[in-house]
DNA sequence: CCGTTGGTGTGTAACGATACACACCTAGAC
DNA sequence: GTCTAGGTGTGTATCGTTACACACCAACGG
């Protein structure tokens, strides 16, 4: 990249005016300069007129977030942990949908967005503690994460979603094993050779495929709750799980999950039934289906998780959730400030034309 | 939704202990207090080991990070204002790498990061004042965009993408009007009847099918100065604007651009190259030939753009930038807080099979 | 034995704004 | 004419932390 020159920022030796500096101009107090801004009716309007006037030309920027913050002991502004990798956390449809849900009650009460991305390193910790925010929001940490620690001491009203529940912190999320029990019903009907696409187990983040293991160690309680509920759904249908074939994908989209699903097709003895943990996977499964010629739901059917627009689009089976309520419940209970709350956020399987009967 | 009860948040009454009281139940000045966290190889060990016992012993959850940044001035926050309405601006996959890039700068500078959301109500210049952050990263707003001059008052360090250009602000981007000329060559080559597929050109968000018009009234630069890119590729190629089809999609998704590529497709006259404004979109139109039954690039050539990873499996020709790259400069340049630049990153076209010649 | 150095502790004065309480004045009620 | 109410202006005391400057002491070289 090339760099070219560039205006000057503002007066060169100018450090930014104070509301003192406005109020003497103005020939008033500093409480009346105060008032102008936070409470502009408190003040007459002649007075009102001449601290704006001052303030124009000062090019006084109005009263300083930070000193305000302090003294009003309130920042308005909402911390969300991401605890994924940077790489993922933007490109995860679901984390999109779940931000998009803070932000639309962020917005709504004027509130800021603060993110604070986890790395796994132990600065993360200070990082919680560093942010001046009034609440937190905690997104897909695993169940082991320091940072749960460090929410929890700086004692401000956090809720985590999907898990893991915290002492004193609140919890919004669906009954995943549930749910995973109730779709993967719907997956595994008919079937011969059943199959699981699921997350990342643990923060590595590999792509494996093997036969259903025990989940004691997945860390992700969402991903271990919907492992669980696909195992119940698998035993309901009289597989043992070690023979249900578990493949792991490293990140939530369209174009791993194809990958793997084709993999799974070329298989000796390929799977004749996949339950997904999210539509965009469940969308990759259906095209590999297509271009390895496998009739949909006939030769294999598929289910999806969270009733997203390409669900609609394909006729995927899927459990509707909304986690886009979910993120907002989050920043209501996290700004509400009220007593940790435990919220069980409603979902319901939606049966389309992806899997038989 | 139904909510349960939950644990208490903290010690009933108890408000936040304070710097001052850890160092008085340590026995130590509020100095060496404060330094055993700012500067912890300040002060003793011994001393060090007091002053953590009894913030322990108080439940100090560390310093305020409200008082700190007042003091010192500094918030260690970067403000990134998404000038889009909220229900796109996570799902915007351009949006997500460009907030990856900045994110990966403000992790590794132990810089969080608030994200502002426009609405293109009036109190979003309150909101540009009243966040408490060291400078501002700006994303795809239209040029006459009060945030704009919202950004500018606060005198903070503060890098536009993509443009406008606004004096005293810094500025990132590709050259978007060349950018579209030499990959619109590449689509129109050998065409009769080209066609471009755009993103909005209005706040608005409709989606439109229409000829070429003028592009005075497109607010968004990226937007305007790709489509004069077009117009002039169209015209180099001998094609007079007003008999190019200009589709204009409401958001950047693969799914929408496939529903209008069809209905282009299904015209009387249908085009025989789509250039596109994304990767995504162009993936859509990709899809909805092969649906038509319409072979790439023999009957229809398609160029997308940003060489994303959909870009290299479907063979897309495309203009290759990294948003994240920008996202990153961005963020590099507002928190550096030097005098405004202007940086033009790079872009090159990649040929691929979607496109003749 | 003196001067210098470096490690450690501390008091004070901001940083910039606002809550609060009080003073003052004008109207209007009686 | 007195009293109350409401509108408007202002001084002071914080909010919780940290920069700075200085004091003190032990160690050490000359």
């Amino acid at each position: 990249m090339t760099t070219s020159g560039g205006a000057r920022r503002s007066s060169p030796g100018a450090k930014r005016a104070t509301l003192a500096e406005v109020a003497a101009l103005a020939e008033v107090s500093v409480m009346t300069a105060s008032y102008t801004y936070s409470r502009p009716a408190r003040v007459s309007d002649e007075a009102r007129a001449k601290v704006l006037a001052a303030a124009e030309r000062l090019g006084y920027a109005g009263p300083d977030p930070r000193a305000r913050s302090l003294r009003r002991g309130s920042t308005q502004t909402l911390g969300v942990v991401l605890g994924e990798h940077l790489t993922y956390a933007f490109e995860d449809p679901q984390a999109a949908r779940f931000l998009a849900g803070i932000a639309q009650v962020c917005t709504e009460r004027g509130y800021g967005m603060t993110i604070l991305p986890v790395t796994g390193a132990p600065q993360d910790a200070a990082r919680v503690r560093a942010a001046a925010v009034d609440g937190f929001v905690v997104w897909t940490t695993a169940e082991d994460d320091p940072v749960l620690d460090a929410v929890r001491a700086v004692r401000r009203p956090a809720v985590v979603h999907g898990g893991p529940a915290v002492p004193g912190l609140g919890l919004v999320g669906v009954d995943n094993r549930a749910a995973a029990r109730a779709v993967g019903a719907a997956a595994f009907a008919g079937a011969a050779r059943p199959a699981v696409i699921s997350f990342p187990l643990s923060r590595s983040r590999e792509t494996t495929v093997g036969p259903g293991a025990a989940t004691d160690g997945v860390l992700f309680p969402v991903t271990r709750d919907r492992l669980e509920g696909y195992r119940l759904a698998a035993a309901d249908a009289g597989f043992r799980w070690d023979r249900v074939t578990v493949a792991v994908c490293a990140r939530n989209d369209a174009a791993e999950a194809e990958a793997v699903a084709a993999r799974l097709l070329a298989l000796p003895e390929p799977p004749d039934a996949i339950a997904a943990m999210s539509d965009e996977q469940a969308a990759g499964v259906v095209r590999a289906a297509r271009t390895a010629g496998r009739s949909v739901p006939r030769e294999l059917s598929v289910t999806g998780w969270d009733d997203a627009d390409v669900a609609v689009e394909l006729g995927l089976t899927s459990v509707a959730q909304s986690l886009r309520d979910q993120g907002a419940a989050c920043a209501r209970a996290a700004l509400d400030g009220g007593p940790a709350v435990t919220v069980a956020a409603p979902w319901t399987v939606v049966r389309r034309a992806s899997t038989r009967g």
